[in-house]
DNA sequence: AAGCAGGCTGTTAGCGCTATCATTAGCTGG
DNA sequence: CCAGCTAATGATAGCGCTAACAGCCTGCTT
């Protein structure tokens, strides 16, 4: 009754093979297979030898048309090198693990278009719920996002106005808040350097914003700025600081819209013998735990990354109280740790 | 309950809406939804505005069973936050790009029997062809492989027996190849840091089997060894190397499982103000890029994650010359860097 | 003894698309 | 003027699975 194993068939194996295998019906074999409804003990290990004999792998293309239901949610982040987001995966998955839910990771390498895109591509899997960095998108998007019906999830970000759900921080709140520490540590000839905002992280611009925001309402401004493209790494802030200083060597305070650039700048300071955080104080974004175990650490920011990550999957697995389909927006309050760069 | 701006119009569209809409047959739809067959000018531009006017987004789970084709390509890799998977990540997605083929990626976290399920998850969306991390795999996970009926990529390593196709880096040639250099250099009291092998990652242990194969031939063993389970941070590296050399004071060669521990190796003798490379050298292995900018440049090999990302792409696209299906092993070779921790 | 609940299994009808073939109209050329 | 094309469109039949319901037992009640 069970065929040999050919190794010349190379025809897609079905539900119906399987229930040829064991004789019983290709529903009971579905049943079986994924644990619903009532099958004798008997039969269920007899289906469960042919499936595993034959090596069967279902095929969710047709269950998923079949039920209308799609284990998948979709995450599409800007990036995958930036550090934050594999950390805001691991929320993700934490969460997820034990819903039978499965996430599926979409980059838009920072660009609205291909943001676009993804989010077109995701959809037409009709995925169970979408998560999404930041609150910015293109018209388009937000109205696919609006008709999509499933939940959607904006993350990173609550500054703006969300399509549907949202978990982050306010960035311009954590630039007013950083600026106020710098400030009150007595720090007043403050410059910027970071990424190039016009097409970059919007985020980033947010905190800068907000940072000036404060600076003007102390009667200060930023003395100078630096920008780059491209990717954060410590050379890159190394070489950023060292042009900034050669031009403005008066500064007494310099923050980094990441942690990254923003310990290449330390190590060039230390380099250079500058008193830190005494002459001259660093801060940047982030809180990256990786670079714990530099010489001095850097004062920054924490992006709350992993709790944002496990709210929105549970928004999206519909764990929350308001139960599932509940629209909720959650601002989370990120951690100032001043380090060794800021003096006290 | 969220409401969408719009009218409650819940109901999902299919292609029967746009047809209507349109006023053509579902066929026809179709047809221009995929820019296939002949349509004539004015009917595509009447389905495309209709499709847009509506918001209709193709239901691929329906087209892919239909057609039985699926764009898919599953990755799947032992973590995001190794920093060494994005950059594969990068090269694949990079030569996906102009294919029509999508990358969709899974995390094993170093688990076989993870890894099994995520296998398992994945073959049954039916991809168009698997990249996975590693040639050890459960006997169950070879098993489906080996079923699927597609092209099957392992990536990184090709110390082994791949099932279908490979690309990679010999680790146990690495391993040799990095310890021959450090003989030369005239070290000869050698240390291993690293990951504690038994659980964890394959491709370290395979380095420093070809690492002690080498020093056995040159008539040495290693002095002294450290293992370290979680996640690599250089404060971990700093923490492990304090250990070893309270331990061992007369060591003078530190080779650590990867450059982010070394790195923190390098920043722990710096601060102690050992004579490196004189007195000690430290090595590492990854060419990660992220850490040049540290004070020294440390020892490190690079393991092509660029390339081997690319490579597995184009095989999977059926893109090299043998075409399509061709098996293909490819071991690339890697890049020795002696940086600044290696006597010369 | 008829009735009935509940456990187990099978039958039927799609899910929303696309492959394939059929059909129609508009041309060509002998 | 009709066979013989091509271009444009439509009708039909699934793809492999699951929801919903229909049956058939067995055992137990009344």
């Amino acid at each position: 009754m069970s065929k040999a194993p050919q190794p010349e068939t190379r025809r897609a194996l079905t539900l119906r093979d399987v229930s040829e295998a064991s004789g019983v019906s290709e529903m009971t074999v579905s049943r079986v297979l994924r644990s619903r409804g009532d099958v004798s003990e008997a039969t269920r290990q007899r289906v469960l030898e042919a499936a595993r004999s034959l090596g069967y792998v279902p095929n969710k293309i047709a269950g998923a048309l079949a039920s209308q239901r799609v284990n998948l949610v979709g995450v599409i982040i800007p990036s995958l090198s930036n550090m934050v987001f594999p950390e805001v995966m691991t929320g993700i998955s934490e969460v997820l693990e034990d819903t039978g839910l499965q996430p599926v990771v979409g980059v838009s390498n920072y660009h609205h278009d291909r943001e676009e895109q993804v989010i077109y591509e995701m959809l037409s899997w009709r995925p169970s719920g979408l998560i999404l960095a930041g609150v910015e998108h293109s018209e388009a998007s937000r109205a696919m996002l609006a008709q999509a019906g499933v939940p959607i999830v904006e993350i990173m970000d609550v500054d703006g106005d969300p399509v549907d759900s949202a978990v982050g921080i306010s960035h311009r709140r954590a630039g007013r808040q950083m600026a106020e520490a710098i400030i009150a540590a007595g720090y007043r000839r403050i410059a910027f350097l970071g990424t190039h905002m016009p097409t970059q992280d919007t985020r980033a611009r947010k905190r800068l914003e907000g940072f000036e925001e404060a600076l003007a309402k102390a009667g200060l401004s930023l003395v100078d700025r630096e920008y780059y493209t491209g990717g954060s790494s410590l050379l890159q802030g190394r070489a950023m600081t060292e042009a900034l200083l050669k031009r403005s060597p008066d500064v007494d305070f310099l923050y980094y819209s990441n942690d990254m650039i923003g310990a290449g700048g330390l190590l060039w300071c230390l380099d250079q013998g500058l008193d830190v955080p005494g002459k001259i104080g660093l801060a940047g974004f982030n809180g990256m735990e990786l670079l714990d175990g530099l010489p001095r650490k850097l004062a920054t920011m924490d992006a709350c990354r992993l709790e944002i990550g496990q709210q929105s999957a549970e928004i999206v697995a519909g764990k929350r109280p308001g139960g599932a389909g509940a629209r909720e927006v959650i601002e989370l309050t990120p951690t100032l740790d001043l380090g060794d760069t800021i003096r006290k």
